[in-house]
RNA sequence: GGGAGUUUAGCUCAGUUGGUUUAGAGCAUCUGCCUUACAAGCAGAGGGUCGGCGGUUCGACCCCGUCAACUCCCACCA
């Protein structure tokens, strides 16, 4: 058939993924094969492929495709997540467009939106994950509001609930003002702002004296219960036992005293607000002050403020301080920098806020998952480096709020009475039954809690629940599959998302949800930027795989993104994969070229086909090893530099016959199996092209992506050692070919004699060099143009061609001795062979010409052996 | 305020136990080639005080110290 100039990646894709589809190759179920599982995870269901996400991808499926094809039973869960806060205020912004406000529909309405939208824009996600290549079990599809998903979460709420590891209270917690809910306190990202510091002067009531405060936040006045100084703060020990009056509203509070302030912060003296600061609340709990909340929960100032009622609370701030000015309470404005916490789905600046909320007590889960990553249960990639971020965290973990007030998510299952008795269970009727028996009332008129939970609440059961684990506990399948291989994901979840998965599992299934865990780094932009939607800079990953097909999409985001390390992305290098496709199709036009000249007369050399095997064997183990380290990288330009330069540049132009010359059939059947073996390598990386060629070479009955690797051949120990010689021969003749770029070296001989020969022969080859390399030389000018060194049992030399003034350089020379005795020292050493260095002195002699007559002749019978 | 990471050619990055790398790849630049698989290619060239300084060592891009720049994470000083 006649190949096509270039490749066209396009509808070579489309149709191998039909084909894998319809073969089914990529569904899993459990056989006697060892299981290898990856649970993708789950993208927000709202959103599209970002780079990130194909990063992501891609490393699971080159780990997913190398597994299946290495024997494993192979199972990779796809689904999505709902996302519950990301999704609704999405939800909101496409009603609100339509003219629809949330709060004029109900739940029922909503849900039904929210629903439509999921399957609008869920199928995106699908659609991209199968154009990268990626071979998921589509059978097994997960979105984390499936119906037993909703079982598993209730399920788990209930029983954590009912072992006290879930409570109800009133707590100070992190309100974002836009989405008007409760968030978690990894849901708040802290940035640098330059604020201001506020200096104002709160009047004693009598009128005699004053106290100064430093204040950021001058719209929180009138929450103020106290303010506070350091007891051993002399500038105030005067108004002890004086009240205060609030500026503006005139408001009487307490000085107070405690440790905690800082006097050489601000004034010393500090206002308690307790109802909008940690700080202020804990003060305040000590103090027994009364806690006035002078914000709703929009964010604009409420009753119990008086001033500026239903004002926002930046606006507000900016008349207050309009005001405190103006009346003379202002003394001084200072900048001053800051952190703020803001919401990562609104963005709003989040608000401490007392509120009765839901909580998981976290230190008992932290235990064992802290335990299973120390002990090694759990390994993290790259090394270390986040096992102290992740160990930091367990141990100074603070309770989950999970409680939303959202609509998109899994209803919490508890049920209250009308004076606010509740009861938790599993469902209604459950619920009734469970309060009967309580409080000894029959029938009673119940409602649920119309707060949802927290969407990772949900995502920390993936590992389990993907196979139905908690929803049906010890299924057959969540025991094949159950733990998982690796995880792959993004190191900005590992509290999210990572260290819970390792409670859940540990409490739920008892055993790690997995055995290692992957983390890629950041994809960023050219410019550093982080890719985000927002700057617009995140490149559309379908039209990236038009351009550039999804192979070179892989390879390029692959090539040089080593485990943890940010990546910039530079379209540069998916350009780099697309000419690597056509590498391989021209390759592959070559050879399939001489298909018709197959005849008896063909040469066979056998010295290239020997050379290319020892070398295919080689880099398979390089690959194997590099792989099995997650070097996934490197595996990559392993087999990049494989394929282009030994493979084309050398074995084929070797093997290649003259023009319209015959091809002997060993050799055309060789390197077939060559191309095979190389697809097959590749295939993980590049699955669409290596699928494609492969069949193209020759007939096959099986397809590359489920066909096992075959053992290397010719590892035993005579066949290294002809490698050996066969890659000095071919070094040789490369150099051979290249001998018009050859310079003339300068000529340099050494001789060296030794106690055996393996010793010796290695030591030559070395030294060699690193004369070559000029590591061993003479200072101070005298670098010779030919050097001997002639060494003894127990002592050697470096003789120059032109004589040396050993008195005037005795010190360089020394020098020089001594370097190369510690470096044969550490030769010797690699060797196991340490007998040699160990008792060798330097020192300097000068050789006479006739001993170095002897040396000469010995080299030439050397150089001669090789 | 703590902790981590990064800093190698114009750009993006390799360089894992300190000595077969007088520092490598791709892209970009320059030169010559439409040579019968491949101009998405081939043959070459230029380009680096391996962030600065100090130390250990016979020998350091690699180990130690220190400084600088950039990035990230964590933390309740108004």
């Amino acid at each position: 058939m006649e190949l096509s100039k270039n490749y066209i990646p396009g509808a070579t894709e489309e149709k191998w993924n039909r084909h894998w589809l319809s073969k089914k190759y990529f569904s899993s179920s459990p056989d006697g094969r060892k299981a290898f599982t990856v649970v993708i995870p789950p993208p927000n269901v709202t959103g599209v492929l970002h780079m990130g996400h194909t990063l992501n991808e891609t490393v699971q499926d080159i780990l997913v495709r190398k597994a299946r094809m290495s024997g494993f039973n192979a199972c990779w869960v796809p689904g999505s997540d709902h996302a519950s806060i990301a999704t609704e205020s999405k939800v909101v912004a496409m009603l609100k467009e339509k003219g629809i406000d949330k709060n004029d529909l109900s739940r029922e309405e909503f849900l039904k939106y929210a629903f439509e939208w999921k399957e609008k824009y869920g199928g995106i996600i699908y659609h991209q994950i199968e154009k990268l290549g990626c071979s998921v079990d589509w059978d097994r599809v997960t979105f984390t509001m499936d119906d037993h998903y909703y079982k598993a979460v209730i399920k788990v709420f209930t029983d954590l609930y009912n072992k006290g590891l879930i409570y109800r209270g009133a707590r100070m917690i992190n309100w974002d003002p836009a989405a008007r809910t409760a968030l978690s306190d990894e849901e708040v990202e802290h940035r640098d702002i330059q604020g201001k510091l506020y200096h104002i002067r709160y009047d004693a009531a009598d009128g005699d004296g004053y106290i100064v405060i430093a204040t950021q936040r001058p719209e929180t006045i009138m929450g103020d219960t106290a303010v506070c100084v350091n007891p051993s703060d002399t500038r105030y020990t005067h108004l002890k036992g004086k009240k205060l009056l609030v500026p503006l509203i005139n408001r009487e509070i307490p000085v107070i005293y405690d440790d905690y302030v800082d006097p050489a912060f601000g004034t010393g003296a500090l206002k308690v607000t307790p109802a909008h600061d940690i700080n202020d609340y804990n003060l305040g709990l000590k103090h027994q002050l009364a806690v006035i909340d002078t914000l709703n929960e929009d964010g604009t100032m409420s009753e119990a403020a008086q001033l500026y009622v239903g004002t926002d609370r930046f606006k507000a701030r900016k008349l207050i301080v309009a005001e405190l000015q103006e009346k003379g309470y202002m003394l001084k404005e200072e900048e001053y920098s800051t952190r703020i916490g803001y919401s990562q789905r609104s963005g709003a600046v989040v608000e401490p806020r007392i509120s009765t909320q839901w909580f998981v007590k976290m230190k008992e889960l932290a235990a064992p998952a802290l335990e299973a990553v120390v002990n090694g249960s759990i390994r993290i990639h790259p090394g270390d480096r986040f096992l102290a971020t992740y160990k930091y965290w367990l141990e100074n973990v603070k309770d989950w709020c999970i409680s939303r007030q959202l609509w998109w998510g899994q209803q919490i299952p508890a049920w209250y009475d009308e004076k606010g008795n509740y009861v938790v269970a599993e469902d209604e009727s459950a619920a009734q039954k469970i309060y009967e028996e309580k409080f000894s009332v029959s029938s009673p008129a119940l409602t649920r809690d119309e707060d949802v939970l927290d969407t990772w609440f949900s995502s920390w059961l993936w590992p389990s629940e993907v196979f139905s684990g908690i929803s049906d506990p010890g299924n057959e399948e969540v025991r094949y599959y159950y733990p998982g291989s690796v995880l792959v994901t993004g190191q900005d979840i590992i509290f999210f998302w990572v260290a819970r998965m390792v409670m859940a599992g540990m409490e739920y299934e008892k055993q790690v949800p997995f055995h290692d865990v992957y983390f890629t780094g950041m994809v960023r932009d050219k410019q550093g930027r982080k890719m985000s939607k927002q700057l617009g800079n995140s490149p559309d990953l379908l039209e990236l795989i038009a351009q550039y097909g999804a192979d070179a999409v892989r390879f390029g985001i692959m090539i040089s993104s080593p485990a943890g390390n940010d990546l910039l992305f530079d379209e540069s290098s998916l350009e780099q994969g697309k000419f690597f496709n056509n590498k391989l199709w021209n390759a592959l036009k070559l050879v399939k070229g001489w298909e018709p000249r197959i005849s008896p007369d063909g040469i066979t050399e056998s010295f290239p086909l020997s050379w290319f095997r020892n070398r295919l064997n080689e880099a398979r183990q390089e690959v194997d090893q590099l792989m099995s380290q997650f070097r996934l990288s490197e595996a990559l330009k392993t087999i990049y530099s494989l394929i282009w330069d030994d493979f084309c540049s050398w074995y084929l132009e070797w093997v290649k016959p003259g023009f319209e010359q015959p091809v002997s059939a060993e050799v055309y059947r060789t390197t077939i199996g060559f191309f095979e073996e190389l697809m097959q390598l590749l295939h993980p990386y590049m699955p669409f092209i290596t699928e494609e060629i492969y069949h193209l070479l020759d007939e096959q009955e099986d397809d590359l992506c489920i066909k096992q690797f075959a053992p290397t051949g010719h590892t035993d120990g005579d066949t290294i050692l002809t490698g050996d010689t066969l890659k000095q021969a071919i070094t040789a003749i490369r150099d051979a070919r290249n001998k018009n770029q050859v310079k003339p070296k300068e000529e340099v001989k050494l001789f060296i004699e030794t106690i055996d020969e393996t010793t010796y022969r290695s030591v030559e080859t070395i030294i060699r060099k690193q004369v070559n390399a000029g590591s061993i030389s003479f200072v101070n000018g005298q670098v010779p143009s030919s050097i001997a060194v002639v060494a003894g049992k127990d002592k050697f030399y470096i003789e120059t061609e032109k004589p040396i003034d050993a008195a005037v350089h005795k010190e360089d020379l020394l020098k020089e001795l001594q370097h190369l005795k510690g470096f044969l020292a550490s030769v010797e050493k690699k060797l196991g062979n340490e007998k040699f260095m160990q008792n060798a002195k330097p020192e300097v002699l000068t050789l006479e010409r006739k001993k170095k007559a002897d040396a000469e002749e010995k080299i030439r019978v050397i150089e001669g052996s090789l």
